[in-house]
DNA sequence: AAATCCGCGTTTTTT
DNA sequence: ACGCGGATTT
């Protein structure tokens, strides 16, 4: 996403002269759109709401919308900013509307990215902070929050920092809205403790010129609403404002948008109440289903309702609305389609999360072998443990697969080393990484000496890389420790040059300087290889970032970094089965989609009921109503009777969705029925006693059946017990390497 | 200061 | 069942 931080210098100027009408075909502009899109896309001023159902072109209304604003003169590219929820649907609406003008100038991006953008020029303006602030991540913030809570003297078990993080977090996120009952936080002594572990928190943020995820938005409405003179340079700049996935915003959020379109009032948002999911994150249903009445000043809100669905079948849109019609609190809407199919949405009971996965993999090669191609095909699941039992089947079953999401890149630890050399260049304050890093590659500097170390920087009120050049911190420590801090010491200030230039090069000089590459080892270890692979994907990735924003240097790719979201990292091109949760599959759409664990307490799920009993639930059915909804041919959802959680399997009692959906239900599948599910014959499952049974039984030599590639002969075992993997050779598959947990070898004699 | 061991919480969803 | 953090070794 290109982040031009220098174009604001024409905030708040009119254009020069009114814009020259229609560069480019503006019939084209409006071609394939129905009477209700149309009316949308040619709306002229003031507050639009777009009600717009599952599948019913939303994106596409929105694009042509500011296409035709730029391409009529009511706007130029600068003076449109658009929201949406993630920067890959940013990047898309992007390139949508270069096919129509140039875009250059155009703001597209999230709310978050908004505002460290905003924020990067801005937040001096706030006392405390510098343009070149850190973003700190959930995993920082939990450590800084662990620090806080032990230096008061609390006990870090009891006050765990996890749950005070998201009690921090949900207090920003409804900074300015009057309390809501319950939601309050923990009473009595407990909130006391949190309100003081917070206080210290945003005291050291500041200190340590940092800034978490919340208050990228938070800074901006404390910045607008300290400063009119910075909201109206802003509030002035943008002639039209389009909000997308309005549903799913908070009230900070809400608060933002008002300031932005305050001027010109031209705001057009977008959504479905249906689909709001993120409730539990402080998005307030609220603010979409009261847009009439709160922006019906003098220009009445025009509503324009999207109803026909152009993504899925007749069978599954029922399906669907079956389901959705169960929420009390809802406001009236029908979608309709005239796509007919033969195939219902069909519901499959399976014994265990085995079972389940096996199943779903089974079908997955039946549609391939059918012609799909795996990039049409996905699986959602509520939790993302249930992503593993998937992943082991989908791989036996020799399936490509993508995950999206699950165990992030720049959540591995050489990447986050990196980038913290990176975030203590540009931003010396930034003790987070300084700590990270003081002792990467090891110097001696142990945990010891750094507490020494922080205690002279705190006493001083300096940061900790401060200690670094000071020669009176370095004598605090001895021996190998003061020769390591020295040795850091000059590494930065080798380094320090670098914090102006390019990210790539900023990058490769970390790199050399610390001889990095060395210190993850040299070895042919997979752990290793797989190590010196993400650095290279981190210094190509900075590389592309340098060559898509000229101008955005280090601190531009560190926001953007800090910003990567789950879905932004999903390829959609990628010849491969998508496995990802069903928040993130909003926005999405597949011809073939598997839903699993349908099951009380899974979907919905157990803690959301606990937490809210009424509204948790309508949430849970519209969050499945999501999921359903992205599917165009063909649904399959799926529920086990058993399933394994936390370490002890337990018995599952299937989702009171199920009940409200019109489908087709089939038999559990009798053992051997089921393709590629087969429960017959004695299973290969050792544990920790049958390992010797185990591995004489599965010795190489040993002659097997398996369900799917026939008969064969071990050839190796690599590892013990059911982890460890078994190279088979069979007469008809060839040459496999299986996971003998999983892999349902019979012995053959 | 690094290496190993043990126990506990974890799994709701994410920018 | 697993992974992390804290505690206990070497």
């Amino acid at each position: 996403m290109p982040l031009d931080w220098m174009d604001l210098d024409a905030a708040g100027e009119a254009p020069a002269a009114p814009l020259a009408r229609t560069s480019f075909d503006e019939r084209a502009l409006l071609e394939n759109l129905n009477d209700a899109q149309r009316q949308a896309v040619l709306h002229g001023e003031g507050p639009l709401l777009i009600l717009a159902g599952a599948g019913t072109g939303k994106t596409r209304v929105i694009t042509r919308r500011i296409a035709w604003l730029v391409a009529t003169g009511r706007a130029a590219p600068q003076e449109i900013l658009a929201i949406t929820f993630t920067n890959k649907a940013a990047g898309e609406m992007r390139a949508r509307c270069a096919a129509f003008f140039p875009v250059k100038g155009l703001w597209i991006s999230t709310f978050h990215a908004m505002g460290a953008r905003i924020l990067r020029r801005e937040i001096a303006a706030l006392g405390g902070w510098t343009r070149d602030f850190s973003i700190y991540d959930t995993y920082e913030k939990n450590q800084l929050l662990k620090e806080l809570v032990k230096d008061l003297g609390y006990d870090a078990q009891r006050f765990r920092p996890a749950a005070i993080g998201a009690w921090i977090s949900n207090e920003k996120n409804r900074r300015f809205e009057p309390t809501l009952p319950g939601t309050g936080g923990p009473g009595g002594v407990e909130g006391e403790v949190y309100a003081q572990v917070r206080a210290r928190y945003d005291a050291a943020l500041k200190e340590h010129n940092a800034l978490d995820f919340d208050d990228l938005l938070l800074k901006v409405l404390e910045l607008f609403e300290a400063h009119p003179l910075v909201r109206d340079q802003y509030a002035w700049r943008f002639r039209h404002v389009l909000v997308d996935e309005y549903q799913d915003t908070n009230h900070v959020q809400y608060r933002l948008t008002r300031h932005l379109a305050s001027r010109h009032g031209n705001l057009t948002v977008c959504g479905d109440p249906d689909q709001s999911i993120y409730g539990w994150r402080g998005a307030d249903i609220g603010n979409i289903l009261d847009f009439e009445r709160d922006f019906g000043g003098e220009r009445a809100v025009v509503v324009v309702k999207l109803e026909r669905n152009y993504r899925s079948t007749e069978c599954i849109l029922e399906a669907a609305q079956g389901l959705i019609r169960h929420n009390l609190a809802r406001k009236q809407k029908e979608l309709w389609t005239d796509k007919h199919s033969a195939a219902r949405v069909r519901v499959l009971e399976c014994g265990d999360e085995n079972d389940e996965a096996h199943a779903i993999a089974a079908r997955i090669q039946q549609g391939l072998a059918a012609g799909r191609r795996p990039d049409q095909i996905a699986v959602f699941y509520r939790v993302n443990f249930m992503q593993r039992a998937l992943e082991l089947a989908l791989r036996l079953a020799g399936v490509p697969y993508q995950i999206v999401g699950g165990v992030e890149f720049y959540q591995r630890r050489e990447v986050r080393d990196l980038i913290s050399y990176l975030r203590l260049l540009v931003n010396p304050r930034d003790d987070a990484a300084c700590a990270r890093v003081i002792n990467v590659p090891g110097r001696g500097i142990g945990e010891k000496s750094l507490e020494e170390l922080a205690r002279w920087a705190r006493e001083r009120g300096l940061p900790l890389a401060a200690t670094a050049g000071a020669r009176a911190a370095r004598e605090l420590v001895k021996g190998r420790a003061r020769r390591g801090l020295e040795e850091f010491a000059e590494l930065l200030v080798r380094l320090a040059p670098h914090a102006e230039g390019p990210a790539a090069a900023a990058l490769e000089a970390v790199l050399a300087a610390t001889d990095y590459r060395r210190h993850l080892g040299e070895s042919g270890e997979p752990d290793v290889l797989a190590r010196r692979e993400n650095v290279d994907e981190l210094v190509s990735g900075a590389r592309q970032y340098d060559q898509e924003n000229p101008e955005g240097g280090l601190s531009g790719y560190l926001s953007d970094v800090a910003l990567v979201s789950d879905v932004d990292g999903f390829e959609e091109e990628s010849p491969r089965v998508t496995l990802m949760t069903l928040h993130s599959s909003k926005g999405l759409e597949f011809p073939l989609v598997f839903i699993a664990g349908l099951e009380e307490r899974m979907l919905p799920h157990g803690l959301a009921l606990d937490e809210d009993p009424e509204g948790g639930l309508e949430e849970e059915r519209r969050l499945l109503f999501v999921g359903m909804t992205r599917a165009m041919e063909e649904l399959m959802l799926t529920h086990a009777r058993m399933r394994l959680h936390f370490g002890e399997t337990s018995f599952q009692v299937p989702s009171r969705f199920l009940g409200e959906i019109p489908s087709e239900w089939t038999e559990a599948p009798e053992p051997g029925e089921d393709a590629g599910v087969d429960d017959d014959g004695p299973r290969f499952v050792p544990d920790e006693e049958g390992e010797e049974d185990a591995s004489l039984t599965l010795a190489p030599g040993a002659r097997v059946e398996h369900d799917h590639f026939g008969f064969g002969v071990v050839e190796g075992v690599q590892g013990r017990g059911g982890s460890a993997r078994l190279t088979v050779r069979f007469a008809s598959a060839g040459k496999r390497v299986l996971l003998a947990q999983y892999a349902r070898l019979r012995v053959v004699r």
